[in-house]
RNA sequence: GGGCGGUUAGCUCAGCUGGAUAGAGCGUUGGCCUCCGGAGCCAAAGGCCGCUGGUUCGAAUCCAGUACCGCCUACCA
């Protein structure tokens, strides 16, 4: 469907003499009523060709009088506007959405191309608090788009497994745990240990001697003190994988910081020889001074790496693991200067993979107070979301079959959609009311149209589309719902390119809407389940379409798509 | 002090590779269930697009300056 935009281009670079100018990138979208569907503005042209934009307009609107792909071309003063011809629209864009079913979207060839994806990477021994949320679900999108793309991805959890916080919380646990409580509040327990420690070492500095002394017998692998890291390790990696379970989200690797460990030493002596350090007030630092970026510190004056060291034994190792063409960090935006700097390390070693890697940043999560310990559990909010769509379900729709399945699907779509559907850089404030919010452009409202279509079509028998006339698509707002359903693959393409799901998001709530307007067209007289049986063909194609662009789309960011609900 | 990000309707945000009267959702007010699912649809009210200059035929969009908010700015990650 895309080609429209070059023929335009052609037929304008024929008519004009206006060399050197890129005329596809001119033409605007519109929205379909009287501006038609997409705009040329003309003064361009009159600039470089010292005439009147409005005469230029008009001379090229005759030249596109025998074009099929448009039912009128004209000059409105010095614009051109494009109206598409509806046929022609339904032809490009349906039977290929039609056939391809939940995978339309997506490409049929392989890119032949490796993606790393590094997002969620929370601290093991504390359970997901909601903001783990905003790089769970950014990168689990971005994983998405790229294998729609037909990339290779590679989806991994830097978990932050290794530090003197273990030797803390095993000083806590040999003093404090509880068996029969680690039993029942798993990860939880670990957290209160953790806090209770941090509280009591405020009067009793012996204990972070003693913390000090169980991880440096941890790093030189005593047997006692691993086993208890391993078990907190194993504890917290059931309880994240039951978390990552409910939002539909998996891993490829989980090597975390105690995976580079030992990788560390070996890293600083290559920096040392490819690039040079320095032992700056006892530390050991990298100046970046001719790319106007402050020094990185590799190891501390007492010796211990930081995470500088293990970002750039990491993105060395995944290189030599998955040898990618693009290697995504989804992490906070705080940690700019971070990435700057640890990608200018690379790249003054000499590897020329080190443009490959890029920071995708996205804004605070505002309105938690940690300081109070005012932490909200991920797992509540999509308690709490859950909740409310079981009650939702019960009120409208009390036969539902499976209903705790749908209310999980319906909860968990609505917290992620709201956490992807706006720009990543925003900060967000942690709102309940917002999260709760199952009304208006909202995830929930996505998958409402979706089960819509749905049912429409569990009415119809699931009809046998094969041979449906796509020119029987003519009206203004199956046009519009036509334009968006092919829009959608360039869309995708986009959201991947720019790292930015929410155009994705967006793109699905317009859908939404175009498919609501003509649902309320029945008073009007129009319906999908039309007697006509080609008419009905035709509209039904229309309806699975939709269907699939909805539920292809919700699945690239990572939400379910009810039958029902 | 320096760096990065932000500032658009009461609230939350789109729009930002310059184009024709600045859009949506929530909230408010008022409509729409003989008819495919009302978690829906339609409509109204609501804006010096932070401020000041500049570039341009044309600026919410680009440039400079400025105010306010947030984050980072060497031994946490």
């Amino acid at each position: 469907m895309k080609d429209y935009r070059e023929a335009i281009a052609r037929i304008v670079g024929e008519t004009l003499d206006v060399s050197g100018l890129d005329i596809s990138s001119l033409i605007k979208n519109e929205e379909g009523g009287e501006r038609g569907d997409l705009a040329l503005p003309c003064f361009v042209f009159a600039k470089q060709m010292k005439r009147n934009p409005k005469e230029l307009a008009e001379e090229l609107a005759e030249k596109f009088a025998g074009e099929e792909r448009f039912a009128n071309v004209e000059a409105k003063g010095p614009f051109l506007n494009f109206t598409f011809d509806a046929a022609w629209l339904s032809k490009q864009v349906l039977p290929e959405a039609v056939s391809r079913g939940e995978k339309w979207g997506w490409s049929e060839t392989p890119a032949e191309k490796t993606v790393t994806i590094d997002f969620s990477s929370p601290n093991i021994a504390k359970p997901l608090a909601f903001h783990h949320l905003r790089s769970t679900s950014i990168g689990n999108a971005l994983a998405n788009l790229y294998e729609a793309l037909g990339w290779r991805t590679v989806r991994i959890n830097h978990l932050g497994d290794w530090g003197t916080q273990f030797g803390k919380l095993a000083v806590a646990f040999l003093k404090w745990g509880d068996e029969r409580k680690l039993e029942q509040e798993r990860i939880k327990h670990l957290l209160e240990l953790y806090v209770r420690y941090t509280r009591e070492a405020e009067d009793d500095p012996s204990l972070d001697a003693e913390a000090r002394s169980l991880f440096l017998k941890m790093e030189q692998g005593d047997a006692e003190a691993l086993a208890l890291w391993k078990r907190f390790r194993d504890e917290s990696l059931n309880e994240f994988n039951r978390l990552y379970g409910r939002l539909g989200i998996r891993f490829d690797t989980w090597d975390g910081e105690s995976y580079y460990n030992d990788k560390l030493d070996d890293v600083v002596e290559e920096v040392e020889r490819k690039v040079g350090t320095e032992i700056s007030e006892g530390a050991t630092i990298v100046r970046l001074d001719d790319l106007d970026i402050q020094p990185v510190l590799l190891k501390k004056s007492d010796g211990a790496t930081l995470y500088a060291t293990r970002d750039i034994a990491a993105a060395i190792d995944r290189f030599e693991r998955f040898s990618y063409d693009l290697s995504l960090y989804v992490i906070g935006a705080q940690q700019s200067l971070h990435c700057k700097q640890f990608f200018a390390v690379l790249e003054k070693m000499g590897f020329d993979w080190a443009e490959r890697l890029v920071h995708v940043p996205f804004g605070w999560l505002k309105g938690m107070s940690t300081r109070k310990g005012q932490v909200v559990f991920l797992d509540d909010v999509l308690d709490e979301v859950m909740e409310l769509s079981r009650k939702a379900i019960a009120e409208k729709n009390p036969d539902l079959p499976d209903a705790d399945k749908v209310a999980e699907q319906v909860g968990v779509g609505a917290v992620i959609f709201g956490d992807l559907v706006n720009w990543r850089m925003n900060d967000v404030t942690f709102d309940w009311g917002r999260i709760l919010n199952f009304q208006g452009e909202t995830g929930v409202y996505v998958q409402y149209t979706h089960a819509r279509c749905r049912s429409v079509l569990r009415k119809a028998g699931q009809p046998d589309l094969n041979g449906f006339d796509p020119s029987r698509l003519d009206l203004p707002e199956e046009k519009n719902l036509l334009k968006l359903i092919g829009a959608f693959p360039e869309t995708i393409e986009e959201s991947a390119t720019k790292y930015d799901p929410s155009k994705l998001a967006r793109m699905l709530i317009e859908t939404a809407k175009a498919f609501g307007r003509l649902w309320n067209m029945k008073e009007k007289g129009y319906v999908f389940l039309e007697e006509d049986p080609d008419l009905r063909l035709a509209r039904l194609a229309l309806v699975t379409a939709t269907a699939n662009t909805l539920s292809s789309g919700l699945a690239i960011l990572g939400l379910p798509a009810p039958e029902e609900m």
